[in-house]
DNA sequence: CAGTTTGTTCAAAAAAACTTGAACACTTTT
DNA sequence: AAAAGTGTTCAAGTTTTTTTGAACAAACTG
């Protein structure tokens, strides 16, 4: 019934290891990163990438996150470069190698920081043009009624606007409390 | 060089209201809240739905909202139903008519507690699923090195998520502080 | 310098999300 | 009970977003 569920047997484990292969629990992890970018609105490949480098010890190569995502070589350039837009990747060197090894940011305050410095404050300023473009609307208006209406409306989003512009540094302050856990040893 | 702006002149003011058209600055309320809409996640008709009713005084019905928007039937159909569903929007009916007609909830308090109730909630639950599936994938495992890293990620998710849990509610209080502005007469 | 490795760009293909409208169901009116 | 009014559903069509891969650029290598 469930024969075929996974792709190697128990006794393939090191096999796997060999071939560039990720783990189950990698997967679910992957998985999980995948969805979570999704609702965030953000390219289901970025979850992905996010998710391999967060299951990682070690900084992969963009040619190792393409092998073992099986994406492709402009998804992998354009998701890291937007990860790291993020803060949410950085990249290292090593010694002796060209190539550029991409780590993950794993302390949710900073995760958080950048998904709010990137989406929701250009969001808000945004807001305040177009809170100023309806105000000057609403000042070339015959109809008094429609004008008196129009500006009822225009305070709202004033406020709404207002209080948003507020609760971000709130939640900035609030995810940043006790972050990761206490580890076993160093770090 | 902008001559034609708008489709009418101000001598067409009246004329506009006959035939049943959006004032200008109804379109940049809708306008904005179809971007508003898209950058939650939600497709962008829901947000000229609210965008719409949120700028009339009266109860609009589907018919009305339909051609004032020009959308189809289903559109306006799904949309005002997940607006409802969300909080967002609720039906009235005026005696003597047998259409249903719809008036948004402006209450930012109200609309935050809806989103989170209708989109952020579920997502906490399919996480504590998600993180108690790896948990077991973490079990079944042979590689003692894998699953130690494997352990120490799913610390870090679970921290993640307690905290998400945890900022919810303070985000629903803060929002709620001072709602809607001060009114100049009744309400 | 010709060849190789690493990474970016962007037009075209593929996939996902949204919208449409015809068919249907239910109510009310004549 | 036929006709008209209101609203829902969903398969098909459209639009938007995402992914792909070939062409290119830059930096190293022998």
């Amino acid at each position: 019934m469930t024969f075929y569920m996974n792709a190697f047997s128990v006794a393939d484990q090191t096999t796997r290891k060999e071939l560039g292969v990720l783990e189950d629990w990698e997967d679910a992890v992957i998985d999980l990163f995948l969805n979570a970018a999704n609702s965030f609105g953000l390219p289901k490949s970025y979850g992905q990438i996010y998710g391999l480098l967060f299951c990682r010890d070690q900084p992969l190569a963009m040619g190792e996150v393409m092998e073992l995502l099986q994406i492709s070589k402009g998804s992998a350039s354009q998701g890291l470069r937007a990860l790291r837009q993020l803060g949410a990747v950085s990249s290292v060197f090593s010694p002796g190698d060209r190539r550029e090894r991409y780590i993950v940011e794993s302390r949710l305050r900073k995760l958080v920081g950048g998904f709010l410095r990137e989406q929701a404050d250009p969001h808000l300023e945004k807001g305040t043009a177009r809170l100023k473009q309806i105000e000057n609307l609403l000042n070339n208006l015959e109809d008094e009624d429609s004008h008196k209406r129009g500006v009822r409306r225009h305070e709202i989003l004033s406020g709404w606007h207002r209080q948003m512009s507020r609760l971000l540094p709130w939640v900035k302050m609030i995810v940043g409390k006790s972050d990761r856990l206490p580890k076993k040893s160093s770090d």
